[in-house]
DNA sequence: AATGTTTCCGCAAACGTTTGCGGACAGAAG
DNA sequence: CTTCTGTCCGCAAACGTTTGCGGAAACATT
């Protein structure tokens, strides 16, 4: 159990004080370049590196950041994270993650850990059941600034950075007026979440005022299981037409090629397929599914620099909207 | 930007010393009850918490874990972290998450901080590059126990906790030779990695002894890319023929189904197709893909034995396997 | 009454940093 | 020779805990 190298022991085989250690490790300007050059060059060797607990309780700031997802089995988060990660390199901050399983207890605890430790900032992704938005604010109470991305509370002076539903729904829906496709079966996730509301207004308003000949039909799915067991009991009456399966999400998508796959018929030929994704599921198969992108690692450059603002003292409240864009695979 | 109470709030409000209150905190015999009540009650009313900070800086302990993996976006990681938290929550303990981006100099810098913020333990999934083991080694000198899963060094004497190749290899060669299936193309990872040597070896060896008319080819396939690649390639020489294509990783898998997609084929009737995985991929087929499972959760709870069982004070290194079990899909 | 034993509590040091303040010394200006 | 202006550095307090030690009071024992 050897001992880490700190300030005093530098000091001691330098004799000169622990004052002087600390300043010239940090250029303070009342250093002589002699002394500093001396004290860089032992702490080199020393390999010193200051304990951030000390330097913590003195200083009331510790450089890191948050991150706080319901999963980590995401693609779109694990993108985000990433350049959440990059950008923090360089400002010299670190980035914990914390995983809250979408439970909202979890959640708290986690605020309360960060809060104790007074992380620098928070980037959260809120539970689907997180009601109490109250103790998020209070975060600002204590100085620590919180940017919500991706689902985000109703509540509106937030900090918020989402993705562009309405835009990425729009791409969709222009794709397959493009592509002249005159039936299309729409199928959303649960009618009470907010994306879901978002992206199925645009896309129907979209096809019905630029496609008015387009026959829509749309239906809600749940979860992974209930959209291949949808999109399986509806393929029967659309095999012969023309037509396409919009799938709002991947785990929409993935349920929904399930069936597809197992009625044995495949896009582009006997049908289109397009979706809403975060750009990994489209590409397990073959062609790849044409996608408009919601993109995590562009949302996460956008977040960090409004933390930035935050910390640098913008109190101000923003929502930031990210704009999507479509990537063809050959899937319509 | 409030204050958090301390304890010397608490004392000062209630006229006792900082050291009573701290003392009556944690149920110290030298209290009396009454003092230990009052305390107690005005602590739970302001809402103290200890910091962390001081409390790490005076006792050099921080009852939290790291687990440190290479990438996010991996399903058998997901399911080995959720195990590790939980289990860590039943103890008082928090987990941090740090990604390596499967970058040695990430790794390394990640692993200093580790030793900074003398984190309780480490659980790690070491880079695919990583060579210097040296480092993972030191920990133990500062008293931090390193637990590797999953990827681990070739070093023996450490701790490791590892998903059972052989007998993941064995499982699926097994269920080939039931299927009574004459010739199998075997897709393999990278040459280097053990991880491929222990698979591939195994494989072969149980397909020459208890299936010896059965045909084997076996290629390497660095990435996804290169697997849809390869196995593009070779597919037309065996249709026609009764054969079944074998995926040593979901990496592999998503590659190779794209091929067989892509040409049109589809099993269990025009090939068998079986892999080694997390269980994620497979699920996205249809028929799903029968595979041999290595459980990350099954992993998490054996090393989360295993570090408490470090904590407590056992030094000595010990490699523990966790066997595999096949999940028949219907892909063969 | 003197001594021993408990019970309960406070003092003070320590963990490793940061930082305001003041002091010693040098050279410059009068 | 005094005074002044820098330049360079050290003292000491503070951040919030934990903990060994010692001490006061109360009570029990000779």
């Amino acid at each position: 159990m050897r001992h880490s190298p700190t300030l005093k022991k530098i000091a001691e085989r330098l004799s000169v004080s622990i004052s002087t250690v600390s300043r010239a490790l940090k250029n303070h300007p009342d250093i002589s370049p002699e002394t500093g050059r001396k004290v860089k060059e032992l702490a080199e060797l020393l390999e010193y590196d200051p304990n951030p607990y000390a330097v913590n309780l003195r200083t009331h700031s510790s450089k890191e950041f948050a991150v706080v997802v319901p999963s980590l089995s995401n693609f779109f988060y694990h993108s985000f994270i990433s350049s959440i990660e990059e950008e923090a390199r360089n400002y010299g901050y670190s980035v914990i993650i914390y995983r809250s399983s979408n439970d909202p207890k979890i959640e708290q605890e986690i605020l309360k850990s960060c809060r104790h430790k007074r992380v620098s900032g928070i980037f959260i992704a809120i539970t689907s059941e997180t009601n109490d938005i109250e103790s998020f604010l209070k975060m600002d109470v204590h100085g620590i600034p919180v940017i919500f991305f991706d689902k985000v509370p109703q509540y509106e002076s937030c900090n918020k950075i989402c993705v562009g539903d309405e835009h990425a729904a729009f791409l969709a829906a222009k794709e397959i007026i493009k592509k002249d496709i005159p039936n299309v079966l729409g199928i959303f996730g649960d009618r009470n979440m907010s994306i879901t509301k978002a992206r199925l207004e645009k896309f129907k308003a979209v096809l019905q005022q630029d496609g008015q000949s387009i026959n829509l039909k749309t239906v809600h799915a749940r979860s992974s299981a209930e959209a291949e067991q949808i999109t399986l009991s509806l393929l029967p009456e659309w095999i012969g037409k023309k037509f396409a399966v919009f799938c709002m999400s991947d785990e929409i998508l993935a349920g929904s090629m399930k069936a597809i796959q197992r009625k044995g018929l495949s896009a582009p030929v006997d049908l289109g397929v397009i979706a809403i994704s975060d750009g990994m599921i489209p590409l397990l198969f073959y062609p790849e599914i044409t996608y408009a992108e919601t993109s995590g690692s562009k949302l996460g450059t956008l977040a960090f620099k409004r933390m930035m603002r935050c910390i640098a003292g913008s109190s101000f409240a923003q929502t930031i909207i990210d704009e999507s864009k479509l990537v063809a695979g050959g899937s319509i």
